[in-house]
DNA sequence: CTATGTTTAAAACACCTGTTTTTTGGAGGG
DNA sequence: CCCTCCAAAAAACAGGTGTTTTAAACATAG
């Protein structure tokens, strides 16, 4: 019983306070005095406070590896060839994403943990993220190409980003641009309503007239929609 | 001579290590010694890390709001009453970021500082930033309201911070994804030609049709366009 | 030239960091 | 019963942190 239940306490209090203060704001001895285990255990359980980092990482990102994986595997196998709608590879991303939380955390220390992974300089992270769990990104990407042909890859590839910046931006900021909303417009807002509010804001980007080109006239400025 | 020669060192320094790595990540000890500048140099001119901190901020921000809000003043002067285009008012903006950082360090440092100004725990700096520099902001989104009356008050406001999401996170994080760009597109991307790519994504993401409402059936789903 | 106030330099301070080692506790298996 | 094994606790370690203090150098005004 006290088996694992202090290798699961240690994350569980560890996940909250990294997405609260980061990772090099959060001491050892915060996480261990907070989950009520000794500060060894860290050391003993993980190795390294890098490893405990990327522990941490793998309880979000592999089940929502898993999911998506199969999730896509359903799609593929439905459309049987032909391209997958961009709104409907969006809209299975965003119901991946917001059904991994569910059974652990809240999405809002997801979403943090996913920003601070961009953010913080932590590039041992950002390399362990890249080769674990590179593919799914990959194959997301390329189930994007096949939807937006007329999209040129560069372009592509910068929209998506720039989505992603938007998604991770905003739920991972959620707590102080909520204060300020509910401030202004004395509104609470939930998540799912900020996912509501990201759709047709996402699919206007993707969908943007290309930029005017670079150097001679501007041809090139078709509307995509 | 070496009079204030110590303390532009410092700030020079300072905000270049900032932006690499970090505030929490970088010592005093770092900034100091690579400044060729005496550890206690900083805490004489400054009073603590955290005023420095602010200084780093205030030798971008100043003469972004004073240069911002002369900019407003001629388009207001300009439109005469009359509603900015939101395309208007989004080029100014463009602008005068990019004007800020040119007789200063690059605009790669001025961007990571601000993705870390909202990244980093730093409650102070925040604060700070919001107290010393929110007239400009609050005066560009009114602008932007009279700019775009069709739209919901909470709608306006979340799309604002979805493309200051968008701006903040590809710019800040532009080295990283320079790289990744350039392995498979290998096109060295620069910061103006990624503000071309942004132009249209952003007035589209404005521009998008309103999300189908909450409750009740799909009313409210008008194109804004 | 002597004082005075300001800037640098060096050292020390008190504290916090991640990690390692040593010691203790308590189940299972022979 | 003893003994091994593994987890936990306590203590120590080596090093880094922001800040403060002390001492020296310097320029400038009287």
């Amino acid at each position: 019983m006290a088996q694992s239940d202090t290798v699961t306490r240690i994350l569980d209090t560890a996940e909250v306070l990294f997405a609260e203060r980061g990772f090099a704001e959060t001491s050892l001895r915060n996480i261990t005095s907070k989950a009520r285990v000794n500060l060894a255990a860290v050391n003993y359980h993980f190795g390294s406070k890098k490893a405990l980092i990327q522990a941490v990482f793998s309880r979000y990102l592999d089940p929502f590896s898993e999911r998506f994986h199969t999730a896509l595997d359903e799609l593929e196998a439905h459309y049987q060839g032909q391209p997958i709608p961009l709104e409907v590879l969006l809209e299975t991303m965003a119901t991946t994403v917001l059904a991994v939380p569910a059974e652990r955390n809240s999405l809002k220390v997801f979403m943090r943990l996913l920003g601070l992974a961009y953010s913080q300089a932590q590039g041992h992270l950002r390399r362990y993220i890249q080769q674990q769990y590179g593919d799914v990104f990959t194959r997301f990407t390329e189930l994007v190409r096949k939807a937006t042909p007329e999209l040129p890859d560069a372009e592509r590839f910068w929209r998506l980003h720039f989505m992603l910046g938007t998604v991770i931006f905003t739920l991972s900021g959620l707590d102080a641009l909520r204060d300020i909303a509910a401030k202004d417009y004395q509104e609470q807002v939930t998540v799912r309503d900020l996912v509501r509010r990201l759709r047709p804001v996402v699919v206007a980007a993707m969908n943007a007239p290309l930029p005017a080109a670079v150097e001679e006239g501007n041809h090139g400025n078709a509307q995509a929609s």
